[in-house]
DNA sequence: CCAGATACCTAGATTGTCTAGGTATGGCCA
DNA sequence: TGGCCATACCTAGACAATCTAGGTATCTGG
């Protein structure tokens, strides 16, 4: 994915991450990068503001961390969270359904010329 | 999809319609709210800077057309529209691979808590 | 004859993401 | 022990994409 093009799509990427369990800015990016096999490398500078304010939203909560030395600042999902996610989920699939139908449709060689004159 | 948030496939989608064949703004915008099953109804203000752009990129080109008495700006892709066309196909899977493999992979309900820390 | 659909347009608001800076600590190795 | 890199956090402002909200004009059906 070239240069990065969240879109859209970053709440419900780190909403994902953090239903697994509590994790720390750093770790989320990491985590990202690893589960999409690279597709996703996300900046501190998008991720951190993004984690501030889905906290501000009340879909995220978050704790310091101070047990391994390093400070630390754990989030976890909060219930108004975990529904959010779901809404999301189902955003993202007919936003992605809505795609497929483009593409699928359309974008076969079929007849080339006057479609929709 | 509630409120739209096309993000960043916009090219990608009108684009696909104009592979198709020659096509008016108007056209493409009932088009596109058709074949998605109304889950891409975008504005008029969305959509013709996004065709202006896209032909001032040379991605595009247009023709006035004035043989239905109404007038009406025929687009229809060019060779680099095409091939900006197949990159962004490209790209768009490689996103939404990402973003299944997120949802995939974390947000099954495995073991609740401590994932990442 | 009028309403509503068709068909185009643009300026500016809004929002989301990224760039580009910054601070500080811990671990490793020479 | 000194230095460097990875870790870990942060923010202001730039930038780009999309949407809001207006506008004009023509054609069609009732």
């Amino acid at each position: 994915m070239a240069s990065n093009q969240l879109s859209g799509s970053l709440d419900l990427l780190l909403l994902s991450v953090l239903e697994r369990g509590e994790a720390h800015g750093y770790a989320v990016i990491a985590r990202l990068r690893d589960v999409s096999g690279d597709a996703f490398d996300l900046p501190e500078g998008t991720v951190y503001p993004a984690l501030h304010r889905l906290e501000a939203d009340g879909l995220l909560m978050s704790r310091w961390d101070s047990s391994t030395g390093r400070r630390r600042r754990a989030y976890s999902i909060t219930d108004s969270g975990l529904a959010a996610l779901g809404e999301k989920r189902r955003e993202w699939k007919a936003f992605s359904q809505g795609v497929q139908a483009v593409l699928g449709s359309l974008s076969r060689p079929g007849r080339p010329a006057q479609a929709a004159l």
